[in-house]
Parts: C-alpha cells; structure tokens; sequence
RNA sequence: CGGGGUGUAGCGCAGUCGGCUAGCGCGCUGCGUUUGGGACGCAGAGGUCGGCGGUUCAAGUCCGCCCACCCCGACCA
C-alpha cells in the first residue's frame, strides 16, 4: 500500500501537505493551471465554513446578495492604488460572442468597485444607511505560483462591503468583523490567531486600514487567515457613494470590506494535520463519526450490522458515517479515515455485541492510546463530550506550539537566527518602509500585524534603536 | 521572468552506451479464501513511451525544436 503512505511532516512539508489535500480527496489539480477542484469531502468542509460564518453575519445585522463576475476594466481604473494593486493579477475578458469589446471586462479579483457602483445608485440618504452586504463567490487573481488552496487562480469565498454615515462607525465595523473572524478561527476551527493591523506596505489597495487575523503553521510559517479593511472615502469618492445627512448636505460614505476564503482550509490542515493525516476540528467535520463494522461470516455480519444501526440511530445528532464497504479489511479503514481527519473512529464487533459496548478512538491521539472501550449505554453523551474534548484538545495544542514559537530578540542578530530557525519575532518596532522593506530583503520576514493600537509602554525599536509605542510579530509568511 | 527538475498504463516508477513481443509495484475487473491496525491466491483488462521533425536497416533510448507540469526565487488572500 505503498500509496497511501505521506511523506512526513517534518522531513518535507510541502510534499506532505500536497500529499495530504490529494489523497484526503479534499481536492485535485484541474486541467488548467494552477486552478483547483474541490471535491465533494473538501466542499462539504467549506459549506460548515460557510454555514458557521454565514450564521455570525446574519446575527450582526448583514444580508447576502450577488454581484456579476465581470467587470468592466474603467471600474478598476476609478480607484488608483486599487488598480494599481490589481492590474498585474488580473484576467481579462477581450471577445464576447465571438466579437472584441469595445472595453475589456476583468473576471472580478475582488468586487468593491462593482459594488460601490451599485451603492453609489442605491444610497440617496442617511436613512439608507447603514448597508450592510456579504457576497459568497467566487473571485480569480493571476498568481504566478500556485498552491492548493493557499493560493491558487480561482478561489472561493466570502466578502463583505458595508457603508456607513460616519468613520466611526465604519472603523467599529472593521473592527466587529474582524472579531468576528478571529472568534470563529478560534471556536470553530481551533486555530489560535492573532489579530491585529497590517503595516503600510503589506495593506489592501486602496484601504486607509486593513486587519488580519495571523495564523502559524506546522513549518512555523504565517497564514494570513482573513482580512478585514476600513476602506475609508477612498472608494466613496471615486464611485460617488455620496448620501444627503440630517441637516441636508451631502456626504460621502465611509466604506469597509472584509474576506475570508477556501484558503482557511489550508490553515486548518496546517494547523492540525499530522504524519497519519489530516485532523479535522469536530465543530467543522464533514463526518465527526465513522463507525466500522467488524465482522468474520454471515452470521456476526448480522449481529453486528443490526448493533451498527441501532448506535448510529442513537447519534442521529452528529454527522456520521457507516463504513459498510464489504471489500476492504477493518485495518484498512482506519487508516482511511484517519487520513481523512474523522474526529472519532467508532468500531463495533462480535465482542462488543456480547459485552454492548464499542471501541472507540480519537483521531487527536495516536496509536492505542487514543482508544478505549466504552458501553452502548450513554453513547450519546460520551461522543458528545469526547468530541469536545478533541475540539479543545486541538486548540490548546495548536496554541501551544505557536507560543513555543514565538520569541522576542533583542537585537537584529538574535532575530535572523529565530527566523532562520523556525518562529516568529515579537517585536519593539519604530515604523520604517525602508527598514521593513530592507528586513524583508535580507531575512524573507514580514511585518504580519501590529496586535494593538495605541500601547501605553515605550520601548526601544529592536532595528532602528528608536522609542516606540509599537510592537509587532514579524515572520515568513506563505 | 530567472535557476533546477520531470514527462513511459488510473497512480508511483524502472527501462536511456539504439535491437527483437515495453516492464515492475499499487490500483482496477472476475472467482475463491480472508476481515479487531494498511489481507492473500489464481485468472484478466489496461500503453499512439508529452508533441513535431531529423539521423538510422532499426528510436521509449541519439539530435533539434516545441509543449506541459513540478520545485526554488520575484508577486500575492
């Protein structure tokens, strides 16, 4: 089975992690560059991404609605650092029905300037407002190297465009999503992020302000997991998004966005994924149970498929999988569906039909350790709680390693070695474009956020030596 | 776009000082035995050797051009 064998984790990660994503059937290579299909297991894990985000937007107020995939090329060209940002990804459309257009329509890298020539129609007044919309998509960028999921031509997501009266309240906006993100990251997911604020060079084009929530990886590196921008009047002014306020003047608007994408599926299998295989978090499973049936001839096939049925009618309330494929031996399965990242593993034999009770194991710890026989009695109860117990297991964990990970260097010597090694540098830092830009030059770090606003210590930029009210975490970053 | 690498069965590869009918492992199909940690036996199916051109009695193998993909950089959610 020579097949179904990763390479290692810790000896090549990249490998592993392509390995894994093909071989969990999360998603293939398609027949176009850099493109990627996401198979039925993978979907199905972005739909309880989906569904959980799509939960949290409803509960603060947000409506979903659609906009078109084509845009034309002037609407880019309305925002300066925006096109200038995009231009060099972008795909355009040059022919249609077998004539050349008049103006070239971009495939959407992102959809502000389509929408903001939408509210420009649709806010007259302040009674208009505030507008607050999400779009799930899809938006295609022209990367030049691909991954998947991480980063690839095409790529899912969701994004939201809102528009407000005043800069406060787009700014708390901003904020509000990014909590939003970070606490699903976090609950959901189980990968510890820090949020915080992009510096000047690594912002959105076109946002006065972007956020982030940060994610480390098994190589140490950071993820960029989601992105929340406070746009400012940037894409007001140059799409006339313009209201008439309560003393009758006009306005103009104060804008946010915010995204997040099939790239958290990546930051889930990095953040979780070990030798045997992917680690899903149970809140976002696609199957949270299997359960294995074992059996030697007809006769226990009997017993045993009707104990099989009556414990998955009793955890009807989880989403379960009846592994009853006759071809292949139980050992086979297990290391399928550990492959596959299922939470628990339930198996029930002969044995437990005699004693009413089943085996079951915890794909968050390996080997025999992870399972134990417990009774048919209670079931219900003890996968609930045994599922939870992964779920916090995972988290603390992965929050674990990341703090492991983290160092703070006092001088610039002490922070190449810890980027160079494996971590990131949590940093005094007195801002500089051209010290960022000259760190990155040499050490392939970036500045990932700046976790808080306004500090009330001063200490002393590791880098420049200057006094500073600000800290930040630099890293390599994919 | 720079540097490196690979294209031979669905997947992973061997075969490359030209030579006769192109091979191996996994997977796939059929039958039988198996089944509590990646089962075994027997019998099968499956190939314009990435493409085009050249050299030769003879090309998967040598030469030229082209194409595709992968890895490392610059760019990025």
């Amino acid at each position: 089975m020579e097949e179904k064998k990763l390479p290692t984790k810790e000896e090549n990660y990249s490998e592993w992690y392509n390995q894994l994503v093909l071989k969990s059937e999360l998603a293939d290579y398609a027949p176009v560059r850099g493109c990627m299909v996401v198979r039925p297991y993978g979907w199905t894990l972005w739909e309880n991404i989906q569904k959980t985000l799509d939960n949290r937007f409803k509960e603060t107020g947000h409506v979903n609605a659609a906009f078109p995939l084509l845009i034309p090329m002037s609407f880019l060209e309305k925002e300066k650092e925006h096109v200038e940002g995009f231009s060099p990804e972008l795909a355009v459309v040059t022919h249609g029905g077998g004539e050349k257009l008049e103006e070239p329509l971009v495939v959407r890298p992102t959809s502000e300037t389509i929408i903001g020539t939408m509210y420009s129609k649709w806010i007259q007044s302040y009674r208009d407002l505030p507008v607050l919309i999400n779009q799930w998509g899809n938006v295609v960028r022209w990367e030049m190297r691909t991954r998947l999921f991480l980063r690839t031509l095409e790529f899912y997501w969701q994004e939201g465009h809102t528009a407000h009266a005043t800069a406060e309240e787009a700014q708390a906006e901003t904020l509000q999503m990014l909590n939003v993100y970070r606490d699903f990251a976090v609950n959901e997911a189980a990968v510890p992020v820090v949020p915080g604020r992009k510096s000047e060079t690594e912002k959105f084009a076109g946002a006065l302000r972007s956020y982030t929530i940060e994610a480390m990886m098994g190589d140490t590196r950071a993820l960029q997991a989601g992105t929340s921008h406070f746009l400012g009047q940037n894409f007001a002014k140059a799409f006339d998004i313009k209201y008439l306020d309560q003393s009758n003047e006009l306005q103009y608007c104060w804008t946010t966005s915010w995204g997040l994408s099939t790239r958290f599926i990546g930051a889930i299998i990095m953040t979780h994924g070990d030798n045997q295989g992917l680690i899903l978090p149970p809140r976002l499973a696609p199957i949270q149970v299997v359960i294995v049936p074992i059996y030697r001839n007809d006769a226990e096939k009997s017993l045993v498929m009707e104990a099989v049925s009556r414990v998955s009618a009793e955890l009807s309330a989880f989403k379960i999988k009846i592994d009853n494929r006759e071809e292949l031996t139980p050992g086979f399965k297990f290391n399928d569906w550990e492959m596959r990242g299922v939470p628990l593993r339930i198996e029930i034999g002969p044995k437990d039909v005699q004693n009413n009770s089943v085996a079951i194991a915890r794909r968050d710890v390996p080997g025999r350790d992870g399972k134990s026989f417990v009774s048919q009695a209670g079931l219900e109860n003890t996968v609930r709680n045994m599922l939870e117990t992964i779920q916090s297991n995972l988290l603390e964990t992965a929050t674990k390693f990341r703090d492991d990970h983290i160092f703070e260097p006092k001088d610039y010597g002490e922070f190449k070695s810890i980027i160079s090694e494996g971590g990131w540098a949590y940093v005094w830092w007195s801002d500089s474009i051209e010290n960022e830009a000259r760190i990155k030059e040499e050490t392939k770090a970036t500045i990932r956020c700046y976790p808080q606003e306004d500090g009330q210590e001063e200490g002393t930029c590791f880098y420049s030596g200057q006094k500073t009210k600000n800290k930040v975490y630099f890293a390599r970053a994919y």
